[in-house]
Parts: structure tokens; C-alpha cells; sequence
RNA sequence: CGGGGUGUGGCGCAGCUUGGUAGCGCGCUACGUUCGGGACGUAGAGGCCGCAGGUUCAAAUCCUGUCACCCCGACCA
């Protein structure tokens, strides 16, 4: 049956929602696709709930496809579970507690890790059941400290995750790499242009993790990507590219000069031009040394760190946790620097560091044979000179400094360029993080236990409706992806009598046979309205019964190019058809 | 958590400085005209002005408190 727009339940709105910044949130709201009830919670109309289901169905499609299973657990969950793992904990205040009747906790499930582990291992003992992968496509919960955009960042939102069961580490390669085909494939159908950025697996205590982001300037997530090859990488994830190793020999001897009032790298820039010392300096000659203190995963003590970055970048803290990881890693306070007198803040040289005990670690720019302006550790001095593997010596190299458009591509050298997008899914590797929680282990045919290592894989379901929609409008509304436009044809009879109507109605059905799905605007409106909801509302093929009639011509309309092309009444189902395939 | 802003019919907003019958546009109902790009006329329905106190003869408007929401940032993935 085609869908009746006079007695669909549409109201679209002439202006924009006043709280709506983004173009997928304003759209999907004046189309009449979905409509606020909190902030982060949004309900879906007719409209919306049939783009919801396309796409949870393509998202279904392509995990049957690659052997996973479809399960689906509850989103209300006991604390117990969570207490197991410790994020009950651990989630902080982005996990929705409630009570019972009794006062027991329960919680709204954010992610579904520790469920479908004690599933399993409820199930499964044997090596002969490995390797299996499950997935739900479930309502998730979280009170983010701030939900924006729409369905994009919601409080409630629907997400597919799968969970992969291997015995092994090459299991869990082959889960992650199957994983990692079916989302390609899963994206590629929903239209959405995207990129695979590799992430660093962090928190989760996995290793191997790459996330999808849909390209979109108004994404939260900046990544780096190059032009010219297919380089992509959260920030994290960068590496800067190492100048070669030099003899550290060809400089002059270090020389200490006396740089009164210069704490910051722009006033030693400006003192150093002023010395005469017979050549031009800039930030990236200095070297800037920054402490911090890092904690080894369960030691009680700080231990302090210094860093080592050109004087021209900024420490990139996140980059710096990158590095570090697992260690954690805080800034070193005035009472740290108390504590340790040897370190003078401001005058800092790696060249003395060694001989005070203290880890020197630096950026790869830091490399054998290239020589610095760094302090001389010790108020108001500077050293000139100071030059790696000569005077200092640099014993890790950690990734700290910032990442800047126009940096080396990794890959080919190109200038990188910092881009914007949607994290629509998420691909990592676990390990035995949670196997180990829950002693997950199968008989092994020697008779051994074998502790199961899994893999976890989200596709955010809610937000890639926003981000389709992110990637294909104009400013008339909303262009579909065929794939999961509500329908394939949006038929809009216009005319004061019955006799387009009619003809449009014979049409509808004639289309639905031939397997279209149908939009029949048989409201009685003017045209201007249902031209303008036509192109608001977004089905790619748009079907005019007008003027034409009389000649038993219609017009075709491709709402994505606005092509318009006139068709014989009897040609119409072929022409869409032929226009639906292509699509 | 920090900064900025807003709460007035379903939606978008004005009114508040200088207290005095609650207004406009869209949408909605009825009738008529109009009808290939949000047309018009006439007549209507619909609002404890976020909430609670206070000042006053009188509060959407002034004062105090409180709650909620939006945007930017922090946080999160």
C-alpha cells in the first residue's frame, strides 16, 4: 500500500526548530522525521522509523552475512554484572542508575561487554563451539555530560554491537578483519562516504582498534588524513616522520649564554636575534622541555618525566597519553617542582638531565646529530648547541608534540591536512580483558583451558540516520541514499480536478507492483506546499501527475540532481525502475 | 564543571527598560475565491507568560529564590 500523505502522521514545519544547529538535526525535524521529548531522546515518526529500519536492516543484513548471530538482551540490567568488571564504578556519572522496589541497583546498559561474555560462557565449554560472534541491534544508554546535534549525540540511542569468541590471537584477527569487511561493505551501501582511521585502543584494554567516521564538517571528531595517498589517523595515532640521523660531531662545542628574563620560548626567540651570535634562530631551533609524571598501571608512586618538543609545538596532551599508555600521565605542579630542586622550571636542558637521574624522552625530531637551544638549568641561562647523542641522549621517543596541517603524511610525505567526521562505527580488538573478568575459557582437546579472547564491534544505528543526512541535502531539505529513503517514489498529483488524482492513484499502484515503494501526496494543498514538502521530505524520485495528463505525460523529477524530465504515462514504471536501479 | 544565552498557545517570536484588558507570523477549524513552487478574504478555536515566594490597588513586566532548556568549552566514544 502506498503510504497516503492525508492520512500519514507528518506535520512539517515552515522554520527551523530553534534549538537546532546542525543540518541533519534541523531537517530531520522540520521533514517531520523525528521530534525532541528530552535532551539526548528523540521519538521517530512514520517517516523516520522507516529510515531507522532500512538502515538497521542493510546494518542486519551484512552481520548475517558474516556468519554473526542476532541475539538481543535487555536494557535494563542488574548492578551485580557491572560490579564484576568494575565499571559500575568505573563508568562515572555517564551511566544511568536507578532502584527497584527493594532498592537494588540496576543500570541502563551503555554497552553490552560483560552480558554477552557471561552468555557465553553460560552456553559454551568446549573448543569445538569457537569461534562464534553475536550481535544486537539495541537501545543504549548515556547521560553524556552534554547531548548535541540532534540524533547524533543522544542519551538514548540505538547501536549494533557484536562480540567475537576466539580461542586464539589469529581468531581474533580473522573476527576483526571479517568485521572490518562488513562494515566497508555496510557503509558503502548506506551511502555514507567515509574514512578508517586507526585509534588508539585505550581504556577499552584492547590493542588493535579503528574507528569509521563519516566525512562531515560539522562531525566531532577531527582526524588527519592525507590527499594524496589513503592515509587517516585520529591524532593519537600519528606519526611524525624522523629526520635522518646526522653526525652530531659537525656542530660547534655547546656554549652557554646568558639570557636573563626569557622564560618563554617567543621572549629567548626574540633575546637570541638581539645577541649577534651570527644567525637567524626561531622557535623550531629551541628545544622545549616539559615535565610530567607518569604512574605504571597499579604502582602507587609518580614518577616524574621530561619531554622533549621543538619550541615551535604545543605538548599534545592526548598524544602524550598515547605515548605513555598504559602509564597514566598528570602535569608536574609547583609542589612537584618543589619536591624536586634539581629541576629548574623555564631552564630546563636535556644535557644535565642524565647526570640528576632523571628519563629524558623526546619527539622523533629530537634525532641523533641535531643540535638545540635548550636551557642551561640554571636561571637565566641558555645552552647553544646542545646536540643529540653528543651532550644529551635521548632515551625513549614519545610522540608528544601537536599535529599541525601541512605535517609529513607517515605514509608519503604529502602535506596532511586536519579534517572533520561522525564516528559511525568502531572496530577493536579486546583481548582477554573481559574473558579473564569472567573466566571465559573453553576445553581445549588436550584437556587444557583455553581463555577465550574476543573482539568488539559497534555501528552507531540513530546516528548514522544523522549522518547520512549530514552528507546529502541542499537547502531545499533532505536527499536520500535509495537505500534507505522512506520510499522510492514520491508522487505528487497536482491539479483542481479529480483526474490527476486518480491517474496518480492508478499510478501508485501500478509502481507498487512493480516492487516501488510509493509516496502519494494526495492531500488537497497547494502546489507550492507539496513541491517544497516533496523536496523537504527527500525520496529520490519525485513523480508530477499535472498539466501533462492530458498529453498522458507525467513529469520525473531526480530530487539529487533536480533534473526534471517528461515521461509518458506508460513509460513511467520502466523509467523509475531504470532510475531506482541506477540509483 | 566553566563561560554565554533563553523560558510567553503546536512551532517561530514580540511585549519586560517606563507595572494597568496577552500580541504577531506560521500551523489548526469553517465558508468562499485561488491552484505548477509555502495565494487571499471573512469568521473562529487555542495561553495558570517555567515554578515558588515577595513588593503593589494591580505583576509576563519589579525583587528574591528555584527549576529547566539551548549554545561554546571541558568530559566521554
Amino acid at each position: 500500500m502506498a503510504i497516503r500523505m492525508s492520512t500519514l502522521f507528518l506535520r512539517t514545519l515552515r522554520e527551523d526548530p530553534a534549538d537546532a544547529e546542525v543540518p541533519s538535526h534541523r531537517l530531520l525535524v522540520r521533514a517531520g522525521y523525528v521530534r525532541r521529548v528530552a535532551p539526548g531522546i528523540y521519538t521517530w515518526l512514520p517517516l523516520g522509523k522507516l529510515v531507522y529500519e532500512n538502515v538497521a536492516r542493510i546494518v542486519r543484513e551484512e552481520m548475517d552475512a558474516m556468519g554473526a548471530q542476532e541475539v538481543h538482551f535487555p536494557a535494563l540490567l542488574p548492578r551485580e554484572i557491572y560490579e564484576q568488571t568494575g565499571r559500575w564504578t568505573e563508568y562515572g556519572d555517564s551511566l544511568f542508575r536507578l532502584k527497584d522496589r527493594k532498592g537494588n541497583d540496576y543500570l541502563l546498559g551503555p554497552t553490552h561487554e560483560e552480558l554477552f561474555t557471561l552468555l557465553v560462557k553460560g552456553e559454551y565449554s568446549s573448543y569445538k563451539d569457537f569461534p562464534v560472534t553475536l550481535y544486537q541491534i539495541q537501545t543504549k544508554y548515556r547521560d553524556e555530560a552534554r547531548p548535541r546535534a540532534g540524533i547524533l549525540r543522544g542519551r538514548e540511542f540505538v547501536m549494533k554491537d557484536s562480540y567475537s569468541f576466539d580461542l586464539d590471537d589469529a581468531g581474533l584477527q580473522r573476527s576483526y578483519d571479517a568485521h572490518r569487511d562488513a562494515y566497508i561493505k555496510t557503509f558503502q551501501r548506506l551511502g555514507l562516504e567515509h574514512v578508517i582511521v586507526s585509534a588508539m585502543a585505550g581504556a577499552m584494554g584492547g590493542s588493535a582498534s579503528e574507528e569509521f567516521l563519516a566525512k562531515a564538517e560539522t562531525g566531532e571528531d577531527t582526524y588527519v588524513a592525507c590527499r594524496n595517498c589513503d592515509f587517516a589517523a585520529n591524532v593519537e595515532a600519528v606519526h611524525t616522520v624522523a629526520p635522518e640521523a646526522s653526525d652530531p660531531a659537525a656542530h660547534p662545542a655547546m656554549q652557554v649564554l646568558d639570557t636573563p628574563g626569557t622564560p618563554t620560548i617567543e621572549s629567548l626567540v626574540d633575546k637570541l636575534n638581539s645577541m649577534d651570535l651570527g644567525r637567524e634562530f626561531t622557535a623550531a631551533d629551541t628545544l622545549k622541555n616539559v615535565v610530567v609524571k607518569t604512574r605504571a598501571p597499579g604502582a602507587k608512586d609518580w614518577t616524574p618525566l621530561v619531554i622533549g618538543v621543538p619550541g615551535n609545538r604545543e605538548v599534545d596532551f592526548r598524544r602524550l597519553e598515547a605515548g605513555v599508555y598504559p602509564a597514566e600521565v598528570a602535569m608536574f605542579e609547583a609542589e612537584d617542582f618543589a619536591a624536586h630542586p634539581g629541576l629548574k622550571r623555564g631552564y630546563i636542558g636535556p644535557q644535565v638531565l642524565a647526570g640528576l637521574g632523571y628519563r629524558y624522552a623526546a619527539d622523533p625530531r629530537v634525532a641523533p646529530g641535531t643540535a638545540w637551544v635548550t636551557g642551561a638549568n640554571e636561571p637565566d641561562k641558555h645552552a647553544a648547541y646542545v646536540v643529540a647523542g653528543r651532550d644529551f641522549e635521548v632515551s625513549e621517543t614519545i610522540e608528544a608534540a601537536d599535529v599541525r596541517e601541512g605535517d609529513g603524511c607517515q605514509k608519503c610525505g604529502s602535506p596532511l591536512h586536519m579534517e572533520r567526521g561522525i564516528e559511525i562505527g568502531h572496530i577493536f580488538q579486546l583481548g582477554r580483558k573481559f574473558a579473564n573478568a569472567f573466566e571465559l575459557d573453553a576445553l581445549g582437546p588436550d584437556g587444557e583451558q583455553i581463555r577465550i579472547t574476543m573482539g568488539s564491534y559497534g555501528i552507531g544505528v540513530s546516528r548514522a540516520v544523522g549522518a547520512i543526512v549530514e552528507q546529502s541535502y541542499d537547502d531545499k531539505g533532505i536527499i536520500w541514499p535509495r537505500a534507505v529513503a522512506p520510499a522510492d517514489v514520491h508522487i505528487v498529483p497536482v491539479g483542481k480536478g479529480d483526474e490527476q488524482l486518480i491517474a496518480a492513484e492508478q499510478l501508485a499502484t501500478d509502481l507498487e507492483s512493480a516492487g516501488l515503494r510509493v509516496l502519494l501526496d494526495d492531500r488537497q494543498l497547494q502546489v507550492g506546499v507539496k513541491f517544497n514538502d516533496a523536496d523537504l521530505i527527500g525520496v529520490p524520485t519525485i513523480v508530477i501527475v499535472g498539466k501533462g495528463l492530458v498529453d498522458g505525460n507525467v513529469e520525473v523529477k531526480d530530487r539529487a540532481t533536480g533534473e526534471r524530465a517528461v515521461v509518458a504515462l506508460t513509460d513511467v514504471i520502466a523509467y523509475v525502475l531504470t532510475a531506482a536501479s541506477e540509483g
